[in-house]
DNA sequence: ACTTATTGTGCGATTATCGTACAAATGTTC
DNA sequence: GAACATTTGTACGATAATCGCACAATAAGT
């Protein structure tokens, strides 16, 4: 416990820790609670909390008690609600971190010169996370929101993300992380991968080609500041159907680039 | 600078709830450990949070420490920073509902259309939170994003959503809210503040000039349902030195209010 | 090198939290 | 509407999780 050591994975057995009298287990319990709502869109009942947390009903009661006591959580007919008073803990990341409200007007215009979705994501916890996004007005198949994350090896903005990191950690990456093939175009091998991130490092840009989802493509191009540390990926996602691989490259590409280095210049600090 | 956020000072009685054993004191204080890290752009010493928070410096520790090793909060050299991961807490909220999404394509045509700051906002514990924005390229004062919250007395989002109150809740409202004036032109009677969200009621909008910050005027109007039940509330915020009330009247509003009427025929449930 | 500020450690005291078992609702089926 | 099934609320003793102090260690500033 000397230092606070990199962040793990939670699993249940992060939530139990006995001998960590530093860890406060009931906060962690709670917070698994909040993260339990995910992908409910009717109410949640209390035996359903408990199953998904793996929590005894009498603690996923207090945990839901607790929350609705302090407004995060509310109970209907049906089940229990996250209230929008929950929006005010990522509030607080916004209100610190002036990177999402620098590239939105950026992420915006590409949007409207391409008429494609377009989004900012940075790389926690080996994993891709939405921090900014705009998203084009067709219902694209996959719906993702500011905070989704996707695994960073099948993405376009995750190869981007990871041709920026340090050897060390690339290597420790591909050692912990567990690979599955999510369509049958999806590279799953270290070599390939290692082979794809070492040409996205060298041309600074990279197409995932439908290895998340068949008819979704995407282009990624890393952000940088103003001394050239890659601080986000931003990237372009289109339907396979109506956009080629050349067309991506020759007519999206430039956009991309051309609004990341306009954010690279407001990026000083 | 111009703050808008919840006081620093948080109700201890909240977080030493003694005598209630169903709530659980350490969830709460972790998350207003979380909370404590509003409006701040460089990282957060431990005493820090301890100060902000009221809890002694072993419990805000503690918290902290719980709170890195679930990865929602890293160490740096200069104190604590949030994690992007305690984006995936709020999160769980759009992925549970679907307002804010089907709402932003919507806001983006007001913004494109006017040229002026879009959001959508609803009513939580008598203040106004926003859930879904498109901003104008232009700085604003006031720079607020998708959580922030406002009082409901003074901001036109808040007259909206007051309007469509019971009048039981609304007789509520004003007993419990204490109001105070941010400029010259607030109105903070209770007489005045009624007949203002009667006539809000009738004419279906509000214009709110300058009573939050001086130079920043403001039009809203209710979002329904298929149903006709208020169910958000639409706004678009401009510079009074750019935009006459009557512009705003005659240009804007009708943009508005058609955005609102698409959005009403999409939410059918 | 000295002082000051901030953070980490150990430990006994205490009470917050746990889980079980049971009671009370609530909803469902026939 | 009775009988059953499911979900939620209560009570309480046991126990370990959490507390805060006082001190040690480290970092920062002069």
């Amino acid at each position: 416990m000397t230092e606070f050591s990199a962040p793990k994975a939670i699993d249940k057995s992060n939530l139990f820790r006995k001998g960590d009298p530093d860890f406060m287990t009931s906060l962690a319990r709670g917070i698994e609670v909040i993260r339990a709502f995910s992908d409910t869109k009717t109410g949640v009942n209390m035996s359903a909390i408990s199953e998904r947390t793996g929590l005894s009903r009498a603690v996923a009661r207090r945990c839901l008690y607790t929350l609705s006591e302090m407004g995060y959580v509310r109970r209907d007919l049906d089940g229990y609600y996250l209230e929008p008073k929950i929006l005010s803990l990522s509030q607080t990341y916004f209100s610190s971190t002036s990177l999402p409200a620098l590239a939105q007007e950026h992420l915006d215009h590409v949007k409207e010169s391409t008429g494609e979705s377009c989004s900012l994501a940075i790389l926690d916890e080996h994993e891709t996370v939405y921090i900014a996004r705009s998203a084009a007005r067709r219902i694209m198949a996959v719906s993702l929101g500011i905070g989704s994350r996707l695994p960073a090896y099948c993405t376009s903005l995750g190869r981007v993300l990871l041709a920026a990191l340090p050897p060390a950690e690339l290597d420790n990456y591909f050692g912990t992380i567990k690979r599955k093939a999510f369509t049958e175009r999806t590279r799953t091998t270290q070599r390939d991968l290692k082979a794809i991130i070492d040409k996205t490092r060298e041309q600074g840009f990279t197409i995932v080609d439908q290895e998340l989802e068949i008819g979704l493509r995407s282009l990624a191009v890393p952000v940088r500041n103003h001394n050239g540390v890659v601080v986000a990926a931003m990237n372009v996602g289109v339907q396979a159907s109506r956009v080629s691989l050349s067309d991506l490259k020759r007519q999206t590409l430039p956009v991309l680039l051309s609004a990341s280095e306009k954010l690279r210049s407001q990026l000083i600090c």
